[in-house]
DNA sequence: ATTGTTTGTGGACTATGTCAACAATTCAGG
DNA sequence: CCTGAATTGTTGACATAGTCCACAAACAAT
């Protein structure tokens, strides 16, 4: 049972609202949009497939995970399947991914990076790794640690 | 072999900044994701005039202000202008924003929420606070207080 | 074999976001 | 006062992202 925000200032010495909720998610969506918006700058540079902030993302995840079935990315990225089936079809035709047929599925066919999507995954690694760090600035080392830390606790 | 992240793997078990980027870029968005997830369950109840999650958004920012000019919505949400035009347009259709000129500059109209606006963003708020809580459940309050911290400081 | 489930696709649609052009004001400075 | 910039908001055209629903093919179990 949740309070709204009236109710819980009790046991908050701060002013600013008691671990306000709405605070927290205008705060997350705002980080986000900084991180799109930084990445948005410099990707023109190296975007040059047009594989946009989506499609990276998927690159990036799959980089993570290496030969994957697509309900497997799904269930990673929170998204809907329709949207990845789409996704993974303009990706495979800039050449990012390649799928083969997964021997003990006939349903499945399984994705992996081809040598361009992975030299591009390396170069947005770079980049966002970058922007992110710009973003970071102003935090500690243990900040940084600590907002992962929290983040990954969700 | 694998790509990118798997390379700096071995030096640093954590407590490196530039490491973790796209980690916390990946944990950020999947917050969102599931805010807006959560969001999304509950909100059919109680999104009769079909704001959507943008437009509650605006309301809420709005909410915060009172009687604000466009550009500083545009500049408080970081979106662009033209989107928010329209966004203004539709929830003035639906009767929860109001918009009357301003005397000092004939260029710029004053919104400002409704009776409806403002009572629709009082049920977003228990709503969205209740999701966000229910979220951050694992967090304890201290937690939850440095994230906000970490997260305003950026 | 029949039934139900999982996996991936496709259609149709809505919402969001981006880019560029534009009118109406306001402002700065001669 | 006048003219050329800058600001404010609007619109068009378009691109991307996300949702919902139905469906075929392969699997799993009885």
């Amino acid at each position: 049972m949740t309070g709204i925000m009236e109710t819980k200032k009790v046991d908050e010495p701060d002013g600013d609202g008691a671990a306000n909720s709405f605070e927290i998610a205008h705060q997350v969506d705002r980080l986000m949009r900084r991180i799109e918006a930084g990445l948005h700058g410099k990707a023109v540079v190296i975007d040059t497939d047009r594989v946009g902030p989506f499609g990276g993302m998927v690159l990036l995840t799959l980089a993570e995970m290496e030969a994957a079935p697509v309900h497997r990315l799904v269930e990673r990225m929170g998204r809907d399947k329709s949207q990845m089936t789409r996704a993974i079809k303009t990706l495979e035709a800039k050449g990012m991914i390649a799928r083969h047929a997964c021997s003990d599925d006939g349903r499945v066919s399984l994705l992996s990076l081809t040598a361009k999507g992975r030299s591009f995954v390396q170069d947005i690694g770079v980049i966002l790794s970058g922007v992110i760090d710009d973003i970071l600035e102003p935090l500690t080392p243990q900040e940084r640690q600590s907002l992962l830390q929290v983040l990954k606790k969700l």
